[in-house]
DNA sequence: GAGTGGTCTAGACCACACG
DNA sequence: GTGTGGTCTAGACCACTCA
């Protein structure tokens, strides 16, 4: 009977309003913001659908609330963004470029004290090791240097990597559960600049990457780009 | 009557048995996971409480749900992570260190083609500069090249940023909206070089963000860090 | 005590996908 | 048609805060 198309949820209607007048600054950070029942009066929907609404509003970060006190527009301190690393092959063919890679090493290596800590085994023990120089369009984009603890994937020496990543195999045949990064600006090596083709010395974007499970460390990973070539995006929206 | 103190609300109990199973493989990526109406058979409670704990799990990504087919274990391709860009006093104070801050450039300029473009405005429009170099202990590390929309933040060129931070001012006047950034190693120009007290070359880590709100681009920032003094960190837990 | 958010229930109607 | 998720309701009990 009514307009069949124009349909939009009411938590959304409510939602969309909330957020609407914070981007407007009807409520400035830090200001109390409608209870759930001046809310449930003005829309006339029950409690419920106007608390799904605050409660994504709240996980989303734009608002604060308080059993017992009230709901208030959230302070916008946090930059916390979210930063996409894709994987490469994905990343590269979505650029419509060919993507190679080259393996230089795949093999079984004794862990060194340093190494084995990170990965939680203990010195002298084995460690999967792979190297491998990624290349959109034959141009060297990524040089990988990456240690795999045995456990997490026992079958990782035998994959073929010019056919699918390790960070694609890895995700299948270990679910990831936690990760830690850091990004960094270095100079390239005499070694990393020979596979990479550029010349020693220049900058390159280094990400060390260190994967976890629940019962232990997977893989330790360093990916070094080429600064001329390579660069991260990301954003943020609330 | 029961245990007052074991309690975990029904939802969380439901929304944890999934996760915990999620994180033991019982549904490797792609996988049909339970009904809704299985599991309130499974734990004896309402449809809608076990829809919230789908619905949560859902927001984080770590299933998909699809009306009138069932929810699947989400396939675990993407490594988005979040990188927290900090305000840069808080963070050489967090460190216990001190900050300050060496105001090189502050004035109104006229905006040239792309950079009107890119904020929004008539090329030839005046457009706020500053151009501030930060120190931690002494220390150059970073040295910050910001335009600033004059709409979003009239009084820009009357605040003493030796006292506060450009990103602390703005986050106060003009409430942040949206963001995107850029990362990437270039080497450092002859002036960079000077101002960071680096060789001319070295490699720096950039960081360009851009700010908008709903009306238009705020601020346009161009970060220069030296790579050796200066790294992000992230990380990520589902 | 009055007001707030935190949570749950037992039903309901709908849109959609599949056989 | 059956099963799925998407959503809504009208009530309820609780814990908390503040006056």
């Amino acid at each position: 009977m009514v307009s069949p198309d124009t349909a939009e949820a009411p938590y959304a209607r409510v939602k969309r309003f909330l957020k609407d007048g914070l981007a407007q600054g009807d409520w400035p950070p830090g200001a109390l913001m409608p209870s759930e029942a001046e809310l449930v009066a003005r829309f006339g929907v029950s409690r419920m659908t106007v608390n799904r609404a605050l409660r994504e509003l709240q996980g989303e970060g734009l608002v604060q609330r308080s059993q017992g006190i009230g709901t208030f527009a959230a302070p916008r301190h946090r930059l916390a963004s979210t930063l996409t690393i894709h994987d490469l092959h994905e990343e590269i063919e979505a650029r419509g470029q060919h993507h190679e890679a080259e393996v230089l090493v795949q093999a079984q290596e004794t862990a060194g004290a340093a190494l084995a800590e990170r990965l939680g085994l203990a010195a002298g023990a084995p460690v999967f090791h792979t190297l491998i120089v990624h290349r959109a369009d034959g141009l060297p984009l990524q040089l990988e240097d990456r240690y795999v603890n045995p456990a997490a994937a026992p079958g990782y020496l035998e994959v073929d990597f010019t056919r699918t990543t390790p960070t694609h195999y890895l995700l299948q045949v270990a679910p990831l559960w936690q990760a830690e990064y850091s990004v960094e600006a270095s100079a390239a090596s005499a070694e990393e600049a020979r596979r990479l083709a550029i010349a020693e010395g220049e900058p390159c974007l280094v990400v060390v990457r260190r994967t976890r499970r629940h019962d232990g460390p997977i893989t330790i990973a360093r990916l070094v780009h080429p600064g001329a070539r390579y660069h991260l995006e990301g954003g943020f929206k609330p």
